[in-house]
Parts: C-alpha cells; structure tokens; sequence
DNA sequence: GTGGCCGATCAATCATAGGC
DNA sequence: GGCCTATGATTGATCGGCCA
C-alpha cells in the first residue's frame, strides 16, 4: 500500500525529498477507555483521554503514598470508590511509579554523574 | 471546576526555551537521523550534557519533535533541508578523514 | 495462555515564551 | 495590552518485552 522510499544515501538532488519513514505513520490505537454512562447512544466516540478529577488523584496519591503497589482487592476497592476501571486505577498507579522514578533520579546531585570520560 | 486543577498543580511549569545552540544540536541529531529519530540512553546523554540540559528534557523534546513533525511534515521541510545540507557536509569532512585515516593504516 | 510491571513512547493538553 | 504561534512539560493511555 505504500512504495517504498528508496534513497536513504546521497542527498536528493531535487531540491528536497521529505521521505514518509515507518516512525511518522505509526499511530496509536484510541483509549479503550470509552466509559459514559448507560448504554449505546451517543455517535460521538469517546475514545478521549480521561480528566481525573482533584479527589480522584488526592485518593490515588494518598494511597500510593501508603503502598506503591496495589493487590487486586484494594485495587477493586479503590476503583469502585473513585469511579474508575481496574485498569485506569493499575495504569495510574504503573505511572505514579514511574514518575517517582524519574522525580528520584532528577532529584539526586548531577554532579556526581559528570565524572566519566566520553 | 476543573480549571481549578491546574492552577496549582502545575504552577510548577515555569518553562524556559532552551538556548540557540541546544536547539541547534538537537536538530542536527534529528534530521541527520530521521529514518529512525530514536537515540539511545547514551546517545540523550550526550546530547544533553552538549546542551546543557537533562535527560528528561532531551527525551521530551524529541517525543514533541517526533509528533509535532510527523503532524505537519510540509511545515518542517525547510528546516529539514537546511540541516540536511548541514550534516552532509559534516558528514563529508568525517569521510575525508577516516579515509586518511585508513591510508595510514594497513589491514 | 494470562496478567502485572517496566521502559519508552504517543497524543492531547496545558501554560508560558516570543513575536507582531 | 491583546492575540497568535512556537515550544517545553505533564500525563492518561498504548506498545513491546519480560517474567512468574
């Protein structure tokens, strides 16, 4: 469905040949994280990002302040009580991790790590 | 309502743009890589002690390249063809030298 | 096979910077 | 000062790989 681009050396001799690489038609799937309210109706797809509300993320963030793990019973729990899908409650939670991650590497002296030749 | 939310929350997005000469090496290494703009852990650390700025930054300025890009490719041709013609000549000098380099040395 | 986690990334959005 | 575009950061959710 799609020739393929061909000249990966030499630059083009016409003036310009913005190739289409495999990168830049890669497209995501829409969240599956539909959600409305009663069934069908509706002919606009909601297949938009989720806005959690304040309480919803003050919830999650308390508990993942007490455990940055979940068990399936306290995630049932916490959806239920939130109004979410298990899975929003387990991606957020794989998030919140990352994030600490990320905040915790940041946060450490960079200094250190300008030591190695390269 | 919601629009409370991010009031505070993200009062902690104080942005700054980053320098000229930043911008200028991240383009460099994304047009001269645009088959595949995906560099390596080693590689965002390079770049980012080049510019100055941290991983993260890196890793977030190239996932916004990559979509702003890919969303609008006729609005970047320009800047594509100016780094193109940039690294190729770049890409000529280290021609130029690995092959004085190989008269030297003897397989 | 099934399901959670990790790491990277996507994609939409937010909020500010910069130019007019 | 307002308005618009450019741009860095955030984040819910996806993709692929790994493992128990």
């Amino acid at each position: 469905e799609d020739k393929d681009p061909a000249c990966p050396s030499e630059p083009c001799p016409n003036g310009s040949a913005a190739q289409t690489f495999d990168w830049m038609r890669v497209k995501r799937n829409p969240p599956k994280t539909a959600k409305v309210s009663e069934y069908g109706l509706l002919g606009q797809p909601n297949t938009i990002r989720t806005n959690f509300t304040t309480k919803q993320l003050t919830e999650l963030e308390k508990e993942f302040h007490f455990n940055k793990y979940l068990t399936r019973a306290r995630r049932v729990e916490i959806a239920a009580t939130l109004e979410l899908n298990e899975t929003q409650v387990k991606i957020w939670f794989q998030n919140r991790r990352m994030k600490q991650k990320k905040r915790e590497k940041e946060g450490l002296a960079p200094t250190a790590a300008s030591r190695s030749a390269k | 309502v919601m629009i409370l939310r991010s009031r505070f929350l993200d009062a902690r997005r104080k942005r700054r743009n980053f320098s000229k000469q930043a911008t200028e090496i991240l383009n460099e290494y994304f047009y001269s890589h645009l088959s595949n703009p995906y560099p390596s852990e080693e590689a965002k650390e390079e770049l980012a002690k080049k510019c100055s700025i941290t991983v993260s930054q890196v890793s977030n300025w190239f996932g916004n390249k990559r979509i702003r890009y890919k969303k609008n490719i006729g609005k970047f041709q320009e800047e594509a063809n100016l780094y193109a013609a940039k690294t190729a000549v770049t890409a000529a000098h280290a021609v130029a030298a690995a092959v004085q380099n190989n008269q030297t040395n003897s397989p």
